[in-house]
DNA sequence: TCAGTGACTCCCC
DNA sequence: CGGGGAGCCACTG
């Protein structure tokens, strides 16, 4: 039998948590052609461990999703949703938005990272010590 | 209250 | 390069 579903922090059809919220805000202002890894979300959203946590809110997200959740990839820049039967839409997808992908199934992070512009950082009131992170983790 | 869960990461061998 | 295992997190019964 196949696992039925995710326990951790899950979207509803209103945010059901601060967390949740910020994640979603932060996916969605992902743009065409970019993308951001589950760990990067996560220091936007004030949680820099809590890569996995974010994973359980995109989780039960479909095709049908206004949300760009395809644009968040996992460190080694491929896709973490083949267990959950989405991997192969989601690749589709980024295909779509001109992103090419290595033999070994992986895009290239240096040429499709996003760096969130000022306007948001500073929207999402982002720590000092967070952008500092991020940026870190960049290797920046 | 608390153990259980997983679209994650990191570390070690 | 690959597998195993241990943290980490927010959320669920």
């Amino acid at each position: 039998m196949k696992k039925s579903k995710a326990s951790g922090p899950r979207p509803r059809s209103a945010p059901s948590s601060p967390f949740v919220r910020k994640v979603l805000e932060v996916v969605r202002a992902i743009p065409h052609g970019k993308v951001l890894t589950y760990g990067q979300v996560a220091i936007l959203v004030g949680a820099p461990r809590g890569a996995r946590a974010v994973g359980g809110v995109l989780f039960g997200l479909g095709p049908e999703s206004k949300i760009p959740w395809q644009r968040v990839i996992n460190r080694e820049g491929g896709i973490s949703t083949y267990r959950i039967g989405m991997g192969h839409w989601q690749k589709k997808k980024l295909k779509d938005e001109g992103i090419k992908f290595s033999r070994a199934g992986l895009l290239d992070l240096k040429t499709h990272q996003w760096f969130p512009p000022p306007r948001l950082t500073k929207k999402w009131e982002l720590p000092e010590r967070l952008l500092i992170e991020f940026h870190e983790k960049l290797g920046i």
